[in-house]
DNA sequence: GATGAATGAGTGTTCATTCAT
DNA sequence: CATGAATGAACACTCATTCAT
């Protein structure tokens, strides 16, 4: 029976959501996780039911995120304009980031992961960013002087901390016009 | 008696200089009080004979790391060109965290301090560049789009960023060489 | 309907037997019912229609020894001598504990039964022992100056010390061996 | 001030001399921090500044044992017959095992120590008795028929043997007097 | 001033057992 | 009959903090 495992992963992922959102207010590694239990309404022995340790939890958590990305940032981007096509993905991270709130950002970032970090950038967000910026060099919309992915490398490490230091203020300014006017910035930067 | 009130500093600094020093290697969360007497060769007791709490440490740890910039990075400035004079500081600052390591890089930017930010921005690396920034803007070397505190803002948040990456990947690669072009793009698109 | 029952004791003694196989790696108390169950192929629910507690299964332990002893090891006395029936046993036993590993020595001599031992010594060995050394006094081949059952104690004990010596040096050397040694010394006190 | 240090030494015996009376009624592996704690008055907190670990508190247990047994036992040989010597560390054991009761028994013989084993053999009572059998090979007292290392392992599994049954029957008999009755069989094996 | 023994709530994790399906 | 999700007390161990000396 599917079912079964439909049902234990929903359970999971029902886990992880709480998880996620005690995570607004408090750091991974400062979450106990009788909080979590105590969130999911389970008991402490029920969680080690659906993950084998505190780090499984954190897989599980860029897991999630990896499919929100991809379900609702990537079906944005056009096919024109890569330069473009940049922008409206740092809009749409920022909008993500402004939705579901502070931890997650450090997630898809990847910042400070306090247990292990799942490979840094062999993520489907680093990945779609370098076909587009390799696209963009292609077609002579983007800068040469540095190859695809290291320019990924530096707009990425830059969106995190703009994402990240809103989070650090508490989120006291709108990110989405903070992450344009770096945009502005940056990829004029990045223009040929 | 001002005698007394300085040997306190002095041991003071001490014990935050042999934090420090565990930092490199153990985030301050991981690291026990325990830990840094024993590398400060006094007693628990005595801890909290000169801080109030863990977390006082913390605001001991930032004091220390801009003394250090006052007194090495900022003498490197000159007159001239103001974007060059930003790159001064990005390339100062990336030697700086090179060579001070992974945690001094986050007590500069800022970057996850699990206890609790020393409010924000206010500090004497924000001011420099707010100065070089503003006078940019004046002389028509720095694009007027933004203010300068935003252009600050951006600029910091994103050599936070570059450094905090560095770390994460255990300085696997060269700090200096990533800042330089990070700086490349990101001035090119901030000048006129 | 006995072939419910009797699928019933079938698939008891399964499990006794999984169980059996992992204590020679894992003491008793170590070993944890999902363990079992996982070696045995069935579910922790079901461990508990067969089981009423993780002791209770200690109760088929033993049970489970009492059979293979009177299989394999009685049927190789002698009627003449019963000193060197006495030997035979101590060799069999010895052979068996070598072949069938750590921990079922541990049942057979009820060293250390980390939960509780089934009563002491009512057991086939010890009966079948008693029944030698008494044959042995009559015929005046054995010592009378304690009764059968006090020397069957004395030698039983004896036979176990060796057993779990042997055990607790992981098996580094020959148990036949050493318990003909052993055997060679108390057994000749034992004689006129 | 080596009082410090002697103080610090005599809260630790007492802690260790506490969790031997509760080994009278609990195996150390059943035993819990926390109980251990409760009896010696201390918060679980202080049993991690005197002891390292669980098993830490192991190896202070069997040095406190060694320390009785030179203290107590030893002093008792002749200089006469050795088989008459290894009579009165028999008894002497005997009378140990009685008066301190059932674990420190197995403490003494290293039966099951459920946590590491300390070395086995090469301890004060294992070196005495070979000490013993040797000079009484010499002297044409004790068989020579295995080596005094041999003879002296079988002779204390035996008589951990007798000590561990008397206690898993809590005591219910004399064990000086079983004490008494497996040395005249076995010491008479031995003698030549 | 300085010490370090003492505290006790807190951590992540295990596991025998129950029970709805 | 069989399943495995759920439970929650228990475990060994950590650590910031206090305080008598």
């Amino acid at each position: 029976m599917a079912n079964v495992y439909q049902k234990q992963m929903r359970r999971r992922s029902e886990i992880i959501e709480k998880a996620l959102h005690l995570m607004e207010s408090t750091p991974f590694s400062k979450l106990s996780i009788r909080d979590i239990c105590k969130a999911a309404n389970i008991s402490t022995g029920s969680f080690y039911h659906y993950f084998n340790s505190k780090s499984d939890l954190l897989v599980g958590l860029f897991g999630l995120i990896d499919i929100e990305l991809e379900e609702q940032v990537f079906p944005l981007l056009t096919d024109e304009n890569e330069l473009e096509n940049l922008k409206i993905l740092s809009r749409a991270f920022a909008a993500h980031v402004e939705k579901n709130g502070l931890e997650r950002s450090k997630l898809i970032s990847g910042c400070c992961p306090s247990d292990r970090d799942i490979e840094g950038n062999i993520r489907p967000l680093w990945l779609k960013v370098t076909e587009i910026v390799s696209r963009g060099q292609e077609k002579g919309q983007i800068t040469t002087i540095y190859p695809a992915e290291t320019i990924t490398d530096l707009l990425l490490i830059a969106l995190r901390g703009v994402a990240v230091d809103w989070s650090r203020r508490d989120g006291s300014y709108s990110l989405k016009e903070r992450m344009e006017q770096f945009t502005n910035l940056f990829l004029s930067g990045l223009g040929k």
